[in-house]
DNA sequence: AGTTTTGATGAAGACTTAATGAAGATTCTT
DNA sequence: AAGAATCTTCATTAAGTCTTCATCAAAACT
């Protein structure tokens, strides 16, 4: 599941963007300020931004600078000015990838939305992983074994095998486990990786697939 | 070079952005109609086509398909038609890429090519430098392999990657370490540089990256 | 050259974060 | 409601990291 940030302080706009987003299986996360999107997307997994330029704490050009110290991922900039030296310097000065300009229709949005995803995503399928996943039984393959795991088990794993080299927050990772907020402890997340990494020891005692990031969280190495 | 496919047939238009786009240096062709242009594709290697979707003989968007028969460039349709079905059927329908309607502006019919472009070669670094980030898994690559850091380490040294050939105080680059205010010894700057050097030095002996700049701080060398 | 300032170096200790094992709490099943 | 499985918390240990300090080396200044 993809996660998309939109950043909008337009409520009516905002919500019609979400519901046809998740309505598309997206995973939708909405925020009407700069400053909480930026303290999201320090800690979790965004695959695309949704930008309103016109913002009420911050411009939405220096959210995008913040931004881009971090990641390289797509940003598309709404925007109600229909200026053109904006859109350049939005474009070419900062490396937003589309623009879409108010008024806007929530389709319309989408389309931009999967056509950069196609781009940065080329599914890299490769055959020779060690892990796999049975979707329909719900298990983990591994070593050409299921693996039994605990639904968190299962949860945190899979997530990692269908993204694998690279790093996730323990935040990120809590996410998963939970449909909705749940105040624990994020230690808790050192308990589940340590049970997988056991079993997967059972299969495997001389490798380590799960990497610790100190401060971080972890990654699954193919 | 890269080669831009221009298929427009209106001559003025088309030659005010061939003219902006060969300025910025890129390759430029033009063609007023599908046909020929369809045929340029199939022997050439084209890097991005801006595709006016009203020509005379056929359909941009029967063009598009074509194009997609063979490659997955970035396409940004031009269209005169401001109709939100014909954006969603070009950009979801056939994997168009971004989408601006006339008038238009040549600059920002660049500023769109770059952003495409950008997305898809995003390895080309002017100066082919020995270092690179690798955002997923929160390494620096040196030398094509990542290095081993500590998240200090890690911070400074992406900084350094990200803005070389500058100057960076020891103030500064302690306020990268850490997120809020940390009365400690300014010193411990050099200690860090000190283990980052060495960690550089375990794969390039002979070369000095961080360069020191007495009183100041530290840059690094591409 | 001699003095002063600034940076490099290596190592020790303080501190932070993660792994571990086990116990308690919660949920699910029967 | 009992029992089993699972999830979460906790205390302890282990590992890794940051900062400081003392000492040495290099550069700048007189």
């Amino acid at each position: 599941m993809q996660t998309i940030l939109i950043v909008e302080d337009d409520k009516t706009i905002a919500e019609s963007i979400c519901f046809i987003l998740e309505k598309d299986s997206f995973n939708c996360k909405w925020f009407d300020n700069g400053a909480d999107a930026i303290e999201f997307h320090k800690d979790n997994e965004v695959d695309l931004i949704l930008l309103d330029v016109g913002l009420p704490d911050m411009s939405g050009f220096d959210l995008l600078r913040k931004v881009r110290e971090k990641s390289n991922i797509p940003v598309i900039i709404i925007s109600a000015r229909d200026d053109e030296s904006d859109q350049v310097l939005g474009l070419e000065g900062l490396g937003a990838n589309a623009y879409v300009t108010k008024p806007l229709s929530p389709r319309l949005v989408v389309a931009h939305v999967r056509a950069q995803l196609r781009m940065v995503k080329p599914e890299v399928k490769s055959g020779d992983s060690k892990f796999s996943i049975n979707h329909a039984m719900q298990r983990v393959v591994f070593l050409n074994q299921e693996l039994t795991l605990t639904p968190a088990e299962y949860k945190i794993l899979s997530h990692l095998v269908k993204n694998p080299n690279r790093v996730h927050s323990r935040e990120y990772l809590m996410s998963i486990i939970w449909d909705r907020p749940h105040g624990s402890d994020i230690k808790t997340i050192n308990t589940h990786i340590k049970s997988i990494r056991k079993r997967l020891h059972e299969l495997d005692e001389d490798n380590e697939y799960i990497e610790t990031h100190r401060g971080i969280g972890y990654s699954l190495i193919e």
